[in-house]
DNA sequence: CTGAAAGCGCTAACAG
DNA sequence: CTGTTAGCGCTTTCAG
């Protein structure tokens, strides 16, 4: 089908092994005499020569290939997340094969023993769903998969966000501007530990506040009806922290179906300091990652693991921090 | 490294051909003795074997991997179809090397080539990057990688939306509300055809209505300059077709900060219907594509070309409509 | 009913 | 300086 390696020796009259050197190896370490050097070039590029990764793949026994898993992509700070990914793999000369999981558990799984059959060299778990007692657990730790979570864990290397600093400013912003019940709303139903909420919880602590906390699906309908029944009902918080961005919008859609605005009636403050909270109406005043530098961090580690397996279980921490906008 | 059909038929006493034949093939169509079998799935078991993909892709010549070019992921729309890709692949039996491209026409160029690299088996073009007299435009018409883009294209096979029946809607719609004087929001930067903004021509002059154009970056910052000056000094249209609902929201918001209100000083109807578009404020009315059914074309098309090459070079359509929400 | 052998396209030693 | 050889892990004939 494609020309190989073995048509271009042909035509020139020379093996395989020869033109491999030649096509791959710096043109210092490689003796050969410039006729036949000019000659393959040539060849491999009138036959229109495309190495192939697969069979490289099985003799190097290394795909190139990250796999990175997502519990789903539609929201703006986890397209974000990916595009960095595949950005980050490519500087470090890697291709990634994405899978989303749609927050489902045994999806998560099968789609971790899909990157496992096609040899991913590294996995980025952008969902968590690796949890011991599990096959997948099992296999992963045993055979010393090179994989890192994204999100704070204590079992495997990771790259986090460390909401601690991001929640000072923002509990200092609010109080200085006369906030003093704060909500925090948020989803519950992966089954892991909220670290996000942990911190505001410490950080709240710290300012003599009290966390009232609500909880919903992580997607913008139930975060509306959420908005919805708040408005309604609640004589609480006088501001609203949100898990994202992406469920902000979707709580104050609630709101403002109740004729709630923002901030006038509550304040809501996201987190994750997407970009498209910039154009949101109102703007979303939101706890930013940053993004890049933790994804580089977390891309970085993956591969510093694949060259190395005896590399520790490092942990990338990333500060956060406070961007105001207009929904604060 | 990782065990291999070897290690297990060396346990067993078989040879690996005779487990290759047990783990893969329909249980009917091999006939070993059922000890042998059952012990054969046993020591699998044990051992944790994992099937390689990369050696059955090499001597099948088929990697079971679809590649997908997109120029970005961060709007709703085009998450979605990543998203659909994914599952429709995976329904197919098809993983799926995810790549990016910025909307640089240089970039899509390099991602196809490290798509051919990797061998996949097909082509999925969200970007639309081929142009006749790149190289990677020869080799792929050439060698008959399959390939479908998704719009439309005359070269290719491709999955497109038609426009015709969702503007046809729209404009009944407008003009039943009262409108008259349409505007149309696009950007130009492709440099290739719109072929949603024929269709909306070739449906105003049906209207006898004239049709103003505007355009900008594909960004939501130029879109929200664009707003702006509209806002300031335009006394045109009272309605505005934006070409995509995320090119909308940057729109308003440019719209917003010049005081104007949505619907009441301008009515605005965006492209794609996406899902968030229902949760920003005020929702977007949208015309609609059926990405899933569209998706699906696609990547059933692409799964019948690589089981056919020549299979002829079929276009899918799907039928758009208009969504009326709060914006116009 | 099972085993042996060849080969997918490429790389890495080691000979010549 | 270049060629030969031996695999990587799997599938697929073809013998036995």
């Amino acid at each position: 089908m494609a020309v190989t390696l073995a048509d271009i020796a042909d035509r020139v009259g020379v093996t395989q092994a020869t033109v491999s050197m030649v096509l791959n190896k710096a043109p210092s370490s490689v003796r050969i005499s410039e006729r036949t050097r000019q000659k393959i070039f040539q060849v491999a590029e009138e036959l229109n020569y495309t190495p192939s990764f697969v069979a490289r793949s099985l003799v190097k026994g290394r795909t190139f290939t990250l796999g990175l898993l997502m519990g789903g992509i539609e929201s703006a700070h986890h397209a974000e997340v990916t595009t960095l990914v595949l950005e980050e793999a490519e500087a470090c000369g890697y291709r990634v094969l994405l899978a989303v999981t749609e927050w489902s558990h045994e999806k998560e799984l099968e789609c971790l023993d899909m990157l496992v059959h096609h040899r991913v060299d590294g996995i980025l778990l952008g969902s968590h769903a690796l949890r011991s007692g599990t096959r997948q657990y099992e296999y992963i730790t045993s055979q010393h998969v090179p994989i890192v979570l994204l999100g704070y864990s204590e079992e495997f290397a990771c790259a986090y966000s460390d909401w601690k600093p991001g929640m000072t400013q923002t509990l200092d912003f609010l109080t200085k501007k006369g906030y003093s019940r704060i909500g925090y709303l948020h989803s519950d139903t992966s089954g892991f530990t909220d670290f996000k909420q942990m911190d505001l919880k410490e950080v709240c602590q710290r300012f003599g506040l009290a966390l009232k906390q609500y909880t919903c699906e992580p997607n913008q309908a139930d975060c509306a009806r959420c908005g919805r029944q708040f408005a309604r009902t609640d004589q609480g918080p006088d501001v609203m922290i949100v898990q994202s961005d992406f469920m902000a919008t979707g709580f104050m859609r609630g709101l403002y179906d109740q004729g709630l605005q923002v901030p006038r009636d509550l304040a809501v403050v996201g987190c994750d300091g997407t970009n498209a909270g910039e154009f949101f109406v109102p703007p979303i005043t939101s706890i930013a990652q940053d993004c890049r530098v933790l994804i580089k961090g977390a891309v970085e580690l993956l591969v510093e693991m694949i060259g190395n397996r005896n590399v520790p279980k490092r942990k990338v921490s990333v500060a956060t921090r406070l961007i105001v906008r207009g929904s604060a």
